[in-house]
DNA sequence: AATTAACCGAGACGGTACGTCACGTCTTTAA
DNA sequence: TTAAAGACGTGACGTACCGTCTCGGTTAATT
């Protein structure tokens, strides 16, 4: 399911039971689009991506992406939502377990995208509106990880008085520091680790 | 001291006891030149921030700008340097007290910088000497935090074989992300809760 | 009819027949630099007459001129070219006073210009380009002369075996060398002492 | 001999008898200037030498060549000036024969500049001064040859009325635009018919 | 021998214009 | 009603030379 990323989309809005009359939104290019979007921001980097080319590479108008998207940070993250999606959920019973393999999907997702510079990119972007979309796509990855943590606070798994909140963004903030900043993606055993550092029980259960 | 940041600077450049001939670097010009960026990208954020801008703040034609630094990213990367250079350690004995005040201030730090957008920005220019630069500088305000850790395990204020490094780039990378991605500076007592996740001891002395 | 000046000029450019999409060249923007170009070359002389300036005039903007024109010894060439061009050739029947008519014209032509920077500066431009458009403008302008003495030639008003190819070059030479390089405008009686240093004789029909 | 040009020298100026004190000017590196100075417009042609270019290849600070000449154009001037200067003046006691000598001498002259971008070059160069520098040294390079035509006609080689001034002019502009304008040197026997268009009649004696 | 004026090298600086790139908007024709 | 094609205005970029202005060091005539 694709994200809804701001972007004004007529392929899904509401037309009222009316039929719309004059030629159809074609899908084909809407996925060509962002399919052309990702590689190109694989290959070449946020930067060097212009709409220019992805319109090239897409075999669709220039015109055509402003039609769909406000501005290239809009395509590029919209082009990179699926990927930050949730994705299936991990649970095992255990938290520990759980956050774990959550945020080795996270390294796994961010990594995908290929270069570092995507997330910078659109976070720099001129507008306030391509922050917030980014913004809220990464919240929306971090809930459930944050919802783990509360549960398994709950469930006494942690300690109470936790700062809970502080503690994913710590993790999240992890993952970003090291892929988007210093380029080195950190190691599974080192997430494990950082995980660890906090004195989780095993459910009694 | 000012930070070594891959400028080609005579100012500071060895000549090799030859006498430097010729009219000298205008220290002034290149004061004003910091000065006006760090005054400008608090003003506009740095994709506002332009050449032309920064070399008529300072009073300096923007020829010169380009016989210093590169491009746009160096400029700026420079001029917030000295705010991100390591600064007066807090050296209070105990691990915990100092960490959290060495945080406080990474915090004060990025704040001052006054528009989130700056280390998205310098990190999203064209160009891998941009990118490598910041992250040396980053690095650098690290390593104080790092070797504070370091110690306090070895201290015995901390349990023996906490993930030292992991630990502090998720302090960093929660700061970074809450005030980079969120654009929510963190508020002191959540920094604090974050530091006491870790079952810290104080010192016996 | 225009001069064809090198210039990629879609608006004349062959399509094939294939019926042409999109937005069309506008013709207004188009006149309107060439008319600026004219005007600033002759009020301000080749060299201070700027991208900058000639789009300012025409209220265009300076992308549009490199968009249609290579450099400014294009434009200049361009905009100076329908005054090169041959125009209506007097044709009195008597070659000694076409040649003196024709011979007016190129001076009035070249005073046109306003400045005699104009020719030397498109002249010395970067580029060979420039130089092979101006060439072949003068060229094309002189070729009518060239054919109205050969004809005299033929008819007996002038004695067999002149150089014809060279007394026309000489005397463009002459007009040429007291504008461009004395700035003298040269008297009208001089060009009707030059041509008569040749010895004509009447047609006798 | 070399031109006065226009540039302020001190090697020749007038100290009013009082003897002048401290370093003298260095005539190398003046020689150094203008031999570079030819050898690179004939390597480059004219826009492509530039002061730096000039100050490198002489061996000499750019600001030497500031000291000594206003701008390019002087430069440029005065390096080819004593290919310009009249050298020794043909005299048969032919009118006709020294005023083909003379031409040629001038085809050669101009052809040795190796780029016919030189001439164009100074003439559209900033600032009047360029252009009258180069103004006078053709014209002193012309009037041996007016002067020539002028004892001609005295001596009835020539028949009376004939303009002489527009003729050399037309000859000197034949070279020229052939030369400078067309880039096609003109071969010996075109300057040779050209003289002939006009009735010589070779001196009695 | 010391002084001093003029010269020279190296190089930094303000300035003008250039030509390029990408953005985002608008217009025309075809499907 | 879309889409493809493409022209346009706008803003910034980085480059190239220009001509000016210091500096320290050198050379030679004057004292």
């Amino acid at each position: 399911m694709t994200q809804d990323t701001g972007t004004q989309d007529p392929g899904t809005q509401d037309t009222g039971g009316r039929p719309r009359r004059g030629r159809r939104r074609d899908p084909d290019a809407h996925a060509a689009v962002l399919r052309a979007t990702r590689e190109l921001v694989a290959e070449l980097g946020y930067h060097r991506v212009t709409m220019e080319r992805i319109a090239a590479r897409a075999g669709v108008a220039r015109m055509t992406l402003y039609r769909w998207w406000p501005n290239k940070a809009a395509v590029v993250t919209e082009a990179v939502a699926d990927r930050l999606a949730p994705g299936p959920l991990p649970d095992t019973g255990s938290t520990r377990t759980d956050a774990i393999a959550h945020l080795d999907g996270l390294v796994r997702t961010l990594t995908l995208l290929g270069d570092p510079s995507v997330v910078a990119g659109a976070l720099a972007e001129r507008g306030e509106a391509g922050r917030t979309d980014l913004r809220d796509l990464l919240a929306a990855r971090l809930r459930p990880l944050r919802d783990l943590l509360d549960r398994g606070a709950e469930r006494g798994e942690l300690p109470p008085g936790l700062p809970v909140a502080a503690l994913v963004d710590s993790w999240v903030g992890f993952v970003l520091y090291r892929i988007v900043f210093t380029e080195q993606v950190p190691a599974e055993d080192e997430v494990t680790a950082l995980v660890d550092a906090l004195p989780f029980s095993e459910p009694d259960d």
